[in-house]
DNA sequence: ATGCCTTTGTGAACGCGTGCACAAAGATTG
DNA sequence: CAATCTTTGTGCACGCGTTCACAAAGGCAT
């Protein structure tokens, strides 16, 4: 999943617990799913099965939306699909922009996901004057320059960030002092922002980074254990060779590397 | 962030919390910037305002990995990159697969920081046999037919699925069959994995939906608040207008649409 | 060598999120 | 109309994660 919210640690939206939140998606999607399906209802385990969740903490969620399940039978999809899309303010149109157009910002404006959800990509926009005017995902790249006037005249209040990491806090400043007041950051860059401003955050190579943990420690598990059979379980002997803590400079490794420079793809 | 791990949910791995793994990817990259400017030490307090997280917090998760920090001094930071990446697992090499070659795919297949962490992309594959033999990113795309021995060959146990939602489950289920046990997935789905397996979900529509349910709420409030100077604080009168809960057929909006088939971008 | 000053490492309290388990509610059947 | 059966909604307990606050530790200046 794309990782962690900024700022609003402990701000319960009107109730609704933030983990919640991250899940009406999940549901919405599922109930979707069984709409085009013509299914009229589903049962919270059914539901939750297909969600990938507990049916208890399903029925919790649903819980803080009000009562929208009939004892015995379940949750009419259609109504809940209604209602979780409204709470998400769905039924409202947002335009959002993307900014920094390389590699991830074109695969992004090529995202058929958008529109299907009422977000509408109101403008494309990257520093290179070289690629202003050209066209992407049907639309004209258009330049920073302009940033402030699309983000005015479109009423933009979600904007992508694609750029470099060395870019992307002059970029959110930018925006926000537009009137942007939601960020969906792709740069590998921890973005400071002021207060009442949201920014999420997608970072492919912490993901990686951390499923390398977890591989890692499986591979040293399976090595202790076909090792010795006895009760030493921890982390001891890692499978692979490591390098000497002392014997290796990590600055001459990486230095004028690609060393997050980057969001998760490369831009132009 | 790239959200939610499935499976694994408490097992705590060797006594790192699930949290703090998820964190020390970011300690890593600010303490790599620091190692680059060849700053020797830092502050628990200066590296956690670049990180953007709380000085306790980074301290507690260090404690984690041993005392690797001098009191009245700070920590050493090329050491404490050492230790980081060893702990992650970065001091070994992990050769990955991209399948899915579509928008996405290509654009993670041309990512720089990958082989700056270590992470090797061994094979682009994709299911189309129109795209087999084409070079993206200086590579040549595989076909499916060849999964399994791509991953054998090259000893391959991270994954990375760019797929429709359609594939996304028989996809993982032939990585998982070869030999893989971790799986970061862009398609939009839920993906049902034997134990053992790690996934990481990365979904750009469930990040945007969540901003938009943020967004949504400051508008309301900001609306509420300056319509009645009054009490009424809830979610009450939204700004935007809604459509009325009975007159709106969601399959009828959303049928046959690009709903949720594609991953966060559009494959070819 | 001694005292001061900085910064770590951690004990303890608190709050959020999760999951169990069950009572209440409603449908359904005879 | 009554009995039964299904499924919701939630009270409760537990555990993880976060944060505060402070004692211990080490450097540094005198």
């Amino acid at each position: 999943m794309a990782t962690g919210r900024t700022h609003r640690p402990a701000t319960r939206s009107r109730g609704i617990p933030e983990a919640t939140v991250a899940r009406l998606p999940l549901y919405l999607r599922a109930l979707t799913a069984l709409s085009e399906r013509s299914v009229p209802t589903v049962s919270s385990e059914e539901l939750a099965a297909a969600a990938g969740v507990n049916s208890a903490k399903l029925r919790k969620d649903f819980s803080y939306l009000g009562s929208y399940g009939t004892r015995g039978v379940g949750y009419d999809v259609e109504y809940l699909v209604y209602q979780i899309s409204r709470e998400l303010g769905l039924t409202q149109d947002w335009p959002v922009v993307i900014v920094g157009i390389g590699n991830l910002g074109a695969a992004l404006a090529n995202y058929g996901g958008f529109s299907a959800r009422g977000f509408r990509v109101a403008a494309l926009i990257d520093a290179d004057p070289a690629m202003a005017g050209k066209p992407v995902a049907g639309m004209s790249v258009q330049h920073t320059d302009d940033l402030e006037k699309i983000i005015e005249e479109n009423g933009v209040s979600i904007g992508v960030i694609a750029t470099p990491a060395g870019a992307a806090q002059q970029v959110s400043e930018r925006l926000i002092a537009a009137g942007v007041t939601s960020i969906l950051n792709f740069a590998p860059t921890v973005l400071s922002v002021p207060e009442g401003v949201d920014v999420r955050k997608v970072d492919l190579s912490i993901e990686l980074q951390i499923l390398a943990f977890h591989e890692q420690r499986k591979a040293g598990e399976e090595a202790a254990a076909a090792a010795a059979g006895g009760s030493s379980v921890g982390g001891a002997a890692p499978a692979a060779a490591v390098v000497p803590p002392a014997g290796r400079s990590a600055a001459e490794t990486r230095k004028g590397g690609p060393e997050g420079d980057v969001p998760a793809v490369m831009p132009a």
